[in-house]
DNA sequence: CGACTATTTAACGAATAATTTAATTAACCG
DNA sequence: CGGTTAATTAAATTATTCGTTAAATAGTCG
């Protein structure tokens, strides 16, 4: 049974971060193509690369030994969502309580036809 | 000096997220509330709400002893951004493929206008 | 098959993060 | 002031994460 870290813990890294940011700028890298851009051991990439396959942030294809990732811009937008959602709710609160006034004016008014 | 957690770090932690979507749909809490609604003690969410302040995330009303929370949407939106960046640059990466192929395309036909 | 290439997994130490209990700060109220 | 309430910081502990070296897997090629 193969863990699944969360996309959250995923792009928590800044190195993790820098590999989305570098495959969202090239069509596809092998392991290696993204081993050599950093200082740290391969071993440690495909560690992180790891964490972002099973956050399903890349997609992995195999070809000969090498593995080829791409990023998958529909987990970037589950990430998108989770923040837009919560910016929308707190602007749909503020649209309620908006509403919750509008109908306290309308009692001093004596025009009450507001239902529960 | 103040140290700063990034915002990504602050949103790794699930109960950190759980209190960000808390305030989302509430105008506001005192400390007391959020710790209320958690299993872990007081000092536990204190902390969280520490990292939360120093991301941003929150923002902080003092009120006699009480500290009054509430979400921060425009630091929600810069998290919005980095993940709608990476979306659009891949995409325009799409696009440049298309427009390098389209010139290859010309190119078969003897017609080369383009420079390098 | 045996050597080589590409990549991952294993084992382990060091650094970092989360949680707990204890102590501290700060504002209120009689 | 002295006691109480609200919340934070400190110290200690445990858990998790990150990086390293070493070993393993898997595919290629002569």
């Amino acid at each position: 049974m193969h863990e699944s870290t969360d996309i959250f813990s995923a792009i928590a890294d800044p190195t993790r971060r820098s590999i989305l940011e570098m495959l969202a700028d090239t069509d596809s890298l092998t392991a290696t193509e993204i081993y050599d851009r950093y200082p740290v051991s391969p071993q440690a990439i495909s560690r992180h690369l790891k964490i972002l396959r099973e956050a399903k942030l890349v997609m992995v294809e195999k070809k000969a030994q090498q593995r080829i990732y791409r990023i998958n811009p529909s987990a970037m937008a589950e990430l998108e969502n989770w923040s837009m959602g919560l910016r929308k709710r707190w602007n749909r609160r503020l649209d309620v309580l908006e509403q919750v006034l509008d109908e306290e004016w309308d009692k001093t008014k004596g025009n009450s036809e507001s239902e529960e």
